[in-house]
DNA sequence: CCGAAACAAGAGCACTGCTCTCTACGGAGA
DNA sequence: TCTCCGTAGAGAGCAGTGCTCTTGTTTCGG
């Protein structure tokens, strides 16, 4: 998109400009309301362009593709769920780790319940290229970034004693480099470890209920459905942050 | 499909009711082909009509729509990721209940980067419409069910003592109504939610991998991912099938 | 002020799922 | 054995899709 290059320059926009930042925000306010309604298979291009009274042609001097809209989606799916779960979180005392963590989760679920479509978009088989492109791992970030705060915070208050963790295998601390770089150094490889499980489950548990595998499987009303995931999270949370006992 | 019936009947098939399983057969078969090469998104009955060479119109004879012949594949990928399953887990002896888990939860991965569009289409957003059929439920069982006889195996060789299981909460039994028809009385609520975490961690370690979630987080070479998924399979068995400590 | 760039509109291409009509043929009863 | 009847295949066609190209029109900057 070489025209926001020049968008940027200009402190005051012109007709031209305002209009394209304008129509472009339309464009991906109707698209994720047809995403919310009918879900990513079934987004037309033509037809945001027909409720946007404008013709399919003309949709694309805006966007590049369809793919490029559904991107713009999961990017905007990743940072309102993003925002759902700092929300929650920063309502939990701070010293209440577990706490944090099942707020976190409880979030995520209710979001994903409250826009399954989106959720599906974001966390489910990819549509487009298998490729994520590069716009959407830093607001993907966004929730793994709160648990690392809930880990971090574990060590610094003394919960989980990093000198009492054990060494993980080779093999797997040099599987864990790439995340490394976004962990402070207090927290050892066990509880990195530990946390991606920890995140793995939540997902796991939001997914599988999302995408229909506990059918037959756990009840199907709602604050049975609850009780059990919220009992699913305190438990991961108590097998997470916690000093681990020397094992022989 | 009333003709299934007639077709039983007779001992004998005549030419073509012959002709019928066997093309029914061929077009299931060549549109499994084209999904594992290009995704569920992209499977084409007309595609998969113009290659066995008869027209489009023809192919609605033996399958009533494309969602039905997904359906049919979907029933084809949990029944093959099923026997998978089933073939490691036999190799490992009955008594090594971690070794059994880990067993299944590698076979699991394993079968799902052989098989990625199909994995997706099992365990990834449903593309029909959300219900799925009830001839899908059986066979998605096939897993499930290994982990199952874990739990149970557990119990008899003492490894998980059911008199130290603590009481789970009234609302969280109560959400555990529909599973419990299909696990046997000893295993207690307690380690009835600790298998189904454990069966949420797996496919959220595997689902996180294969969608991509893993990107910038595991390093990518497949001696690394393999090491770090062993190990969170073996600390999620630790976890599961143990006695669980008194806690206050 | 004028040319270049951006824009909207429409036609069109190749493709999809699915329906309908028409013709040919296999199989079972009279 | 012959005669229907239901099934099979072929083809045309409909409505819809993503995307491209051409043709005018409007806006902006030198």
């Amino acid at each position: 998109m070489p025209q926001e290059k020049s968008v940027e320059d200009r402190p005051v926009l012109g007709v031209r400009a305002r209009a394209r930042v304008e129509l472009t925000r339309a464009i991906v306010e109707t698209a994720r309301r047809h995403l919310a309604q009918d879900g990513p298979a079934n987004l037309s291009l033509r037809a945001v362009a027909r409720e946007l009274g404008m013709v399919s042609s003309a949709v694309y001097r805006y966007v590049p593709s369809r793919d490029d809209l559904l991107t713009l989606l999961i990017i905007e799916a990743y940072d309102a769920l993003g925002a759902a779960a700092e929300k929650a979180e920063a309502k939990v005392p701070r010293t209440d780790l577990d706490g944090r963590f099942v707020a976190v989760g409880r979030a995520v679920r209710t979001w994903a319940i409250e826009h399954p479509h989106e959720y599906a978009l974001i966390y489910g088989s990819p549509v487009p290229g298998y490729a994520a492109p590069q716009d959407t791992i830093a607001p993907a970030t966004r929730v793994p970034a709160i648990l690392i705060g809930v880990l971090a915070d574990a060590v610094a208050a003394g919960v989980y004693d990093p000198a009492a963790a054990p060494e993980v295998p080779a093999a797997v601390r040099r599987s864990l480099g790439p995340v490394r770089a976004a962990i402070p150094d207090v927290v050892p490889d066990d509880l990195v470890v530990r946390g991606i499980m920890a995140w793995s489950t939540l997902l796991g548990l939001v997914s599988m209920e999302q995408f229909g595998q506990f059918h037959n499987v756990l009840a199907e009303a709602a604050s049975q459905r609850e009780a059990f995931f919220t009992e699913a999270l305190r438990r991961t949370s108590a097998v997470t942050t916690r000093t681990p006992a020397p094992r022989p």
